[in-house]
DNA sequence: GCGATCAGTT
DNA sequence: CACAACTGATCGC
């Protein structure tokens, strides 16, 4: 749980995912995602009244939560008062002191956190510095490193202190299998059971949280059956999502809940009471999403468990692991729940540790998570010397590593490959990515210990699955761990003792998975999903249209293409086009002390945009000497509160990059004010942040923030 | 009655 | 391990 008590020391007067207590008095709040324990007093009482003698205090969060977060009639009093900000879109906000007037400019920029839909984590620049907040966060490796918004000039920001989501953040969960791996295992154990007969039933035991949409939406693509969930409004804006649910009950994929659920389930009810269909009983298995994890030693791959006769536990996490946070971010930092982690942490780690926070040399590291047995200032003692107080200089400069696959910045190679090869601790790269071939029945398990009641009116089925199962685990292809691509490759799982059965799939590439897991015809999935046999094996079609009941809703699911992006009902919009106009650059360093901060501020303009296009959609301010005066700030734009921030690119020395637009200047109108979000805005949104994806290959905003202006320019105030 | 807190459960 | 919620008991306003 976190400890994060609201506010940051160097902006306390703002507040984030805390509402109660201190943070009454915040000028402005924040919201990284829609989770209750990071909504703490945002309903309660005392606030709502603050609200309602203040005029200027709003919160700030990205368009999808407040989407969700207005759903719930409790939280409706905020309406007025919540300002959608567009992810990776700088935007300047004004903290306004309401009794004193006393006022001080802010740069926020959502960065997508993957966590939940809505999702981001707050990269923050001001006059004390610039401050990350993660929030809570799931980024595959290499993600954050990618985010160019986190980086200035070729190299990452400098940043004076992260405050971290360090849920995971121990060596013992150094591994948790991707988000890919375990859809996958999920995907396939769920398949092999629906398609046995319209009969047969699966229930997804999840917890009432947002966060398994992604999971609802890829099995409903992947098998055309929608998922039955007790409610679904709050996704009403959101088609991509809303389109793979389903209130009726008559679907072969419950996600349904209910709080005597599991007592239901002994009786072969599900949560939402049905136990039947056309008075033909239902044959049911029960998945459990949760978390599991491998240590390093132990790299047993399988993502599904069998836990019974008829149950399972899948693989399946909302937060970072270990290893995600130091291989996959620039910007983490990591606490050991040893006391001592140079002592006792394996001298890899170490090395991963040093390097992680070399490469971003923080000045201050706040974990939100101390794990037990330490303390905060023990923490923050054992990372400290890696801070840079105790670095001899200034930050030093690294480059960037490998960014989207889209744009390569040429820089020296082996510097990058240093970056990331050398922290880690097992070659993860390319282990038998597609040569893995699945096959449904693979899905199955190992005996398990029988000390479960059978379910009624399943004893016939579980036999089948057993025998499917043994047959076939020879085909199982254990992902272990290995130092050699080749060695790994040929590993093959024999033993039926373990209890698990998916392989895990490695695909930690260090290319964004996008494609891999949200795309339904790409390779991976093609090769890997298709090849199904399926029917021989279980006597029956597998057609994912085997369901055509007439309600006529649970066949055919629009192959939106690209999966989990919300499109939204065309009224109300302004558009995304509207949205685009915000956006601005990279402002120049008028500190003199941190000129060296700075010194390459320096955007691309996205090869994919049209010169003409970026000229009328950018527009630059002009600068009237602002008071923000960050050290490296980078862009910025105006909320509704906000007015736009002078960005200036300066071409530094690196001439490393290829392709720098023109330096021209543009007028940035101001950003909109919050509406209700847009389809469009939605859907490219969602898309983003239920993933944690952030090079989306939209061209919506990402050209925008790429938008070089040669000089500083000022934004009006707007309020 | 509602909210906050805590323990226990899942 | 710890997640994100929920339930129920208790206490206070």
């Amino acid at each position: 749980m976190s400890s994060f008590q609201g506010q940051m020391a160097e902006y306390p007067t703002i507040s984030i995912d805390r509402f109660d207590r201190e943070n009454l008095r915040a000028r402005a709040y924040f919201l990284s995602h829609c989770h209750k324990d990071h909504m703490k007093g945002l309903r309660a009482p005392t606030l709502k009244r603050r609200l309602e003698c203040s005029l200027k205090v709003q919160l700030y969060c990205s368009a999808v939560t407040k989407e969700l977060l207005l759903t719930s009639p409790k939280y409706r009093f905020w309406e007025k008062r919540i300002v959608a900000i567009e992810i990776e879109t700088p935007t300047q906000i004004s903290l306004i002191d309401e009794a004193s007037g006393e006022k001080e400019e802010i740069v926020v920029t959502l960065l997508p956190a993957g966590h939940c839909p809505g999702s981001v984590m707050f990269l923050f620049q001001g006059n004390n510095g610039t401050v990350l907040y993660t929030g809570d966060f799931r980024l595959a490796k290499g993600e954050a490193a990618r985010m160019e918004l986190l980086h200035s000039g070729g190299r990452v920001r400098d940043i004076q202190s992260v405050y971290l989501d360090t849920t995971f953040c121990d060596p013992r969960f150094y591994q948790i299998p991707s988000r890919e791996e375990c859809l996958r295992g999920i995907l396939e154990l769920v398949r092999s059971w629906i398609t046995r007969s319209p009969y047969h039933v699966v229930w997804l035991n999840c917890k009432a949280a947002y966060g398994y949409e992604y999971l609802f939406t890829n099995l409903s693509e992947e098998l055309g059956v929608q998922v039955h969930v007790d409610k679904l409004d709050m996704f009403r804006n959101m088609p991509d999502i809303l389109h793979h649910l389903t209130t009726q009950r008559s679907t072969q994929i419950h996600a349904c809940r209910h709080p005597k659920a599991e007592e239901y389930y002994q009786w072969n009810k599900l949560p939402c009471g049905i136990t039947s269909k056309n008075k033909i009983p239902l044959h049911t298995i029960s998945i459990k999403p949760s978390t599991m994890w491998f240590g390093e030693r132990s790299r047993k791959t399988n993502v599904i468990v069998r836990t019974g006769e008829s149950s399972y536990r899948a693989c399946f996490s909302f937060h970072s692991s270990y290893s995600e946070m130091i291989l996959g971010s620039s910007t983490h930092c990591t606490v050991p729940s040893h006391k001592d982690p140079h002592e006792r942490l394996p001298e890899v780690l170490q090395r991963v540790i040093k390097d992680f926070l070399s490469y971003i040399c923080p000045v201050n590291v706040y974990p939100n998570v101390i794990p037990v047995g330490t303390t905060l200032d023990k923490v923050q003692e054992t990372l400290k010397p890696l801070c840079r107080s105790s670095q001899n200089t200034e930050p030093k400069y690294k480059p960037l590593g490998k960014l989207k696959k889209s744009r390569r910045i040429h820089l020296d190679s082996e510097e990058e490959d240093d970056l990331f090869d050398d922290l880690l601790p097992v070659p993860l790269k390319h282990k038998l990515p597609y040569q893995l071939t699945l096959h449904p029945e693979l899905v199955l398990l190992t005996a398990v210990p029988q000390n479960q009641p059978e379910k009624l009116g399943q004893s016939t089925e579980c036999s089948e699955v057993e025998s499917v199962q043994s047959s076939l685990l020879a085909n199982f292809i254990d992902c272990e761990e290995s130092n050699s691509e080749s060695e790994e490759e040929s590993e093959i799982l024999a033993s039926l003792q373990d209890p698990v059965m998916l392989p895990q799939q490695k695909t930690d590439t260090d290319v964004p998975q996008w494609e891999v897991f949200f795309k339904r015809n790409d390779n991976v999935t093609d090769e890997g999903l298709e090849n199904f046999p399926s029917s021989t094996e279980m006597g029956r079609s597998q057609s994912p249209k085997l369901f055509s009941d007439s309600d006529g809703e649970s066949t055919h699911i629009s192959s939106q293409n690209s999966s989990q992006s919300t499109h939204i009902t065309e009224q109300g919009s302004q558009g995304w086009d509207s949205q685009a106009d915000t956006v601005l650059l990279s402002s120049e360093d008028r500190n003199g002390d941190t000129a060296f901060l700075n010194q390459s501020a320096h955007k691309k303009v996205k090869d994919s945009i049209p010169a003409s296009k970026m000229e009328k959609d950018v527009l630059c301010l002009k600068d009237t000497s602002s008071d923000v005066q960050s050290r490296d700030q980078d862009i910025s734009i105006a909320p509704s509160v906000g007015k736009q921030i002078p960005e200036e690119k300066r071409l530094p020395n690196h001439s490393t990059y290829t392709d720098s637009q023109s330096s021209s200047d543009f007028e940035i109108p101001s950003t909109p004010e919050a509406e209700l979000p847009k389809q469009e805005h939605l859907q490219y949104l969602y898309e983003k942040l239920a993933t944690g994806q952030h090079n989306a290959s939209f061209s919506g905003t990402t050209f925008l923030q790429e938008a070089i202006c040669t000089r500083t320019t000022k934004g009006h105030f707007t309020d």
